[in-house]
DNA sequence: TTGAAAGCGCTACCAC
DNA sequence: GTGGTAGCGCTTTCAA
């Protein structure tokens, strides 16, 4: 069922069936209503092309995630990102376009969604330190916003981000209070802007006790399960191993709690773990506030905060936003000079 | 820039421009190099809406992922999916959508995706042994591939899947060749058909030996890492507790292994776990084949299937597809009757 | 308050 | 081997 169809079915023109269907005040309240049923009883929809040519619109947003040629698995954080993110789109009629492109034709890929006309906005993921996509996507007028941030980016950009610095900030103080003195941190690559945050937050909780890192207990890499198990490995085979850990991903952490099981010590006796995105951090808490760490819980949310600004940036109509737990571990921002 | 503008540049028209792009045979090989030349210098794309509504295409295939009310998270697996089909996607200049919606509201977005015209094909994922969407995509019209099987659907539909019921099969025919008794399965909702199927792999292991299942011993829910902290507690608690898990997932394993930990128990000495999907069961084996498991890496490359087959469903040409390993833990179908 | 018609950017048919 | 043009299904002037 088409707009000439339906429009024949109702002995009126095109012009005012798509009129009343798309809510213009000059149509009579009686015509839309009679619009309505008809286009509910046939299951009209607009289809979604030929809507996009006439408007210039696509009704779509983009989530571009990358793929490294050495580490073909996806970061499930991205998964509870893009199922806020998608939760809004769909109330707003909007869809969601994924592209998964490995890292060399990253710049080609949005280019290509541009030219296209895929998308009208684009959320980035995954931002470095350095990151040249900001500057890319400025260049080719596609409004975008950044899942987290990128620290040497000087320019102007929106971004939402979960506040890595301060969890594990807070997650390495509390080590600290326990009385460990060797801790070590098995973070995500530092190239990464979240991995290089989350470093400068244990730093700067070693530092507040007049202390300084020990590059010997500091990994990075990829956070996959191998990665995890193989770190502690080499971490525990050290002359002054570390007594406790901070895990920067629960797939890492697989392999992290793995190993250490393998090695016959004892979790809370021997060695303490702690990892970023662990839910069970409130089970142990009384179920309401996080502890520590920026759960997948608040990144879920982070994708919620994050596809209402872009939709807005694009000039849509307001959402109304639920406030939830956990907004106090979110943050949103608008960046002009080096990210906060 | 657009076709029009391309062309006047080219002192060509419109038509044979398209024509020298789209490779047909009639345009002259020095005119068409001329024009792959100023359309490449150009940065010259087709517009996709354009496109599609000359054609009837949309060049896109929708992932519709579900999302129940109780337990928002997305399971990791999606994402290698995801990833895997996502890479065929875009070899062959396909777009990707992804629509995260409530369970009630599913019906609803595969006729909206249908009628908008939004992609050409779907894939289905998440199936329960009965499985209302398999009728619905058929009566449509819409072609689709499902990622899993549905065990009570009679009908004709194509599908990929791991092997649950083999990998269950071995993981438990393995717990018991250890010498383990009393063995837990902590698995999935058993409505899914992937828990369905995890479940008669592991009874038909138990009754390879003459033994029978204790229903005491098994747990069915979603997920989650909250949700194998609490059954293994419970488990645990029990009189004749359990000397080994068989867990589905390894966010579930998270809690799993957490309880266990906080217990003071030893794995490998009190208890044994198996994970079912854990990439580390590779490392453990020389890295190269699963032992008892259907990892993330053969669920990436399930994706890789999937993508490939339906796209040859619709009319696409044959892709090159690379055998690599774990081919031996993926099932590829064609489902008349009830699926085997 | 309603309708006719142009046009969005492309493909594909038909003529040359 | 190349070009003119109708038409995909919608929105949006402009006219009535």
């Amino acid at each position: 069922m088409n707009l000439k169809e339906l429009s024949r079915q109702l002995g009126l023109s095109q012009t005012t069936v798509s009129r009343a269907l798309n809510g213009y005040p000059e149509v009579n309240e009686t015509t839309r209503d009679r619009v309505r049923q008809a286009a509910d009883q046939f299951g009209y929809r607009p289809n979604a092309r030929a809507k996009g040519l006439a408007t210039g619109q696509s009704m779509a947003i983009g989530h571009v995630i990358t793929n490294s040629t050495s580490h073909e698995m996806v970061n499930p954080i991205f998964g509870d990102f893009i199922s806020g993110a998608g939760e809004i789109y769909a109330k707003q009629g909007y869809d969601m376009v994924l592209s998964i492109v490995r890292d060399r034709d990253e710049e080609q890929a949005y280019r290509e969604l541009k030219a296209k006309g895929a998308v009208d906005g684009i959320i980035l993921h995954g931002p470095c330190n350095d990151e040249p996509r900001i500057g890319l996507l400025k260049s080719i007028g596609m409004p975008f916003l950044v899942h987290g941030r990128a620290s040497n980016e000087t320019g102007d950009y929106a971004w939402v981000d979960v506040n890595n610095r301060q969890a594990f900030f807070r997650a390495t103080a509390f080590l600290l209070d326990l009385g460990h003195k060797r801790i070590a941190l098995v973070n995500g690559l530092e190239a990464m802007d979240f991995a290089h945050r989350r470093r400068e937050g244990f730093e700067a909780a070693l530092a507040d006790r007049g202390l300084v890192a020990d590059p010997a207990l500091m990994r990075t890499g990829e956070m996959t399960e191998v990665y995890g198990y193989t770190s502690v490995n080499d971490l525990l085979d050290q002359d002054a191993p570390p007594t406790a850990f901070l895990v920067s991903s629960m797939i890492s952490a697989l392999g992290v709690r793995r190993a250490i099981e393998e090695r016959g010590l004892k979790m809370g006796r021997d060695i303490s773990v702690i990892t970023h995105d662990d839910d069970l951090s409130y089970l142990r808490n009384g179920g309401d506030v996080p502890i520590f760490t920026a759960t997948r819980s608040s990144v879920r949310l982070a994708g919620q905060r994050a596809a209402i600004r872009l939709l807005k940036m694009i000039g849509r109509p307001d959402v109304p936003f639920k406030h939830e737990l956990l907004e106090a571990e979110l943050m949103v921002g608008q960046s002009t000079g080096p990210a906060p």
